[in-house]
DNA sequence: ACCTGAACACCGTTCAAGT
DNA sequence: ACCTGAACACCGTTCAAGT
């Protein structure tokens, strides 16, 4: 008669592959990735990874600094761009790595976009439009309310496109044709008028045409700035 | 001795004050405003109705369409306003009265700005801009991107603005001198520089200058598309 | 230093049984 | 028509006990 084996108990022996930072954010993302954001939970996570969810504890501040920490895996992913000194196509730049390291883990995409972060990785991107704009000759007390306004509308629409989720483009036809059937009884004049326009959803287009939508009202702002810069400048003479 | 009292089951006598849908959105929207939405569950709603939990769900599908329900009540009670023919002011004045909703209670407006809603109410601001757009002369093909790139704009800046909480303006004196000292210890030269600027928010007049900047996109298009018309009208001749 | 057993105080949800 | 008991399969988190 072979003795039971009890269970184990305390740290597994030899030098395994310990249980690290970086491979619990891994797999939770892998479950976001397979099935969202919702069934993300220590016991899920730690299932996945052949551990105990209490031991997720030793690397991670609880549930809550997980997510944080996988937003800022994400925003640490994005590779920003050189700048060329022309402002507006380096913010576009800027914006589309933005939206690529958002579309890398589209359910993942809400963590980056609603979570506040306040890590240093966090920072970068901000960063990277500041040094545009001051390139630009827009000193920081006039670039911040630019930042934060193309920012707004970079998220705003990233948020939305991810929300749409994977029934994009006219892939999607008897989809469209539900929703555009819905709008159009509507009662709404309007927005059953707008009802074919308002049910398609088209990613790529949506987001380059509201990216230029916010880059000309701040390259507008920024041409004002230096007129009234310059109308200063000579009204001192 | 007394019979010792049965616990109660099946509905209570008399024709009492019933459990009904609008009171449960009221009480969740009591938690929420109290506590956050994290503090919203099945339990800490009917606790606060001195109901079981289960009854809930003879008027709510489940906590996702309460949750919802909540949403859709605080978008029904956005005030739109009467339009005036002022495309720009109409504009500002249906963002106005979205703000207006989402801040009068600030801890849920996530839930307005993030769920994806589906109901006829979450379609009433898109007919009053669609409304605004028409009049200007612009046909659905061309307003709804404004709309959306307009939408973007303006949920991007509230979602920031509920989500740096109470702590507005400058009211809040050494939370602002410790985010500035933390950004100018960054490393990072751009943030540095803007450290005073990035570390105060005035959630008033962000919102207004936010939204002044996708107004002026807007309009320009308006004025483009009116010149473009005009020229192929010209042309035509 | 790091992992787990035991334990606690929670969750959302179904369904039949009651009134 | 509407409410609850019993029940199920989950949660996040603490802490001491182990290696």
């Amino acid at each position: 008669m072979t003795a039971t084996r009890e269970p184990r108990r305390g740290r597994p022996p030899g030098g395994a592959p310990r249980l690290t930072r970086v491979a619990i954010v891994d797999a939770t993302l892998e479950v976001i990735d397979a099935d969202g954001i919702d069934a993300v939970s220590m016991r899920s996570v730690a299932h996945s990874l052949g551990v105990d969810a209490k031991s997720l504890y030793n690397h991670v501040a609880g549930k809550d600094g997980l997510l944080d920490a996988v937003a800022e895996q994400i925003l640490g992913s994005v590779r920003l761009p050189e700048p060329t000194g022309d402002v507006r196509g380096d913010l576009r730049a800027i914006g589309d790595a933005f939206r690529d390291g958002a579309l890398a883990h589209p359910r993942a995409a809400p963590l980056v976009l609603t979570r506040r972060l306040t890590s240093l990785t966090a920072l970068a991107p901000v960063e990277a439009v500041l040094g545009v704009l001051s390139t630009a000759g827009c000193p920081p007390r006039d670039a911040v309310p630019l930042l934060r306004g193309l920012v707004a509308a970079l998220a705003g629409t990233l948020l939305r496109e991810v929300r749409a989720g994977p029934a994009r483009g006219a892939a999607d036809a008897p989809g469209i044709a539900r929703r555009q059937a819905v709008l159009e009884r509507s009662g709404l004049p309007h927005v059953a008028e707008a009802a074919a326009d308002l049910s398609r959803f088209d990613g790529d287009a949506e987001y380059a045409y509201a990216l230029d939508l916010a880059l000309d009202a701040v390259t507008a702002r920024l041409g004002e700035r230096r007129a009234t810069g310059a109308r200063r400048a000579l009204s001192r003479e």
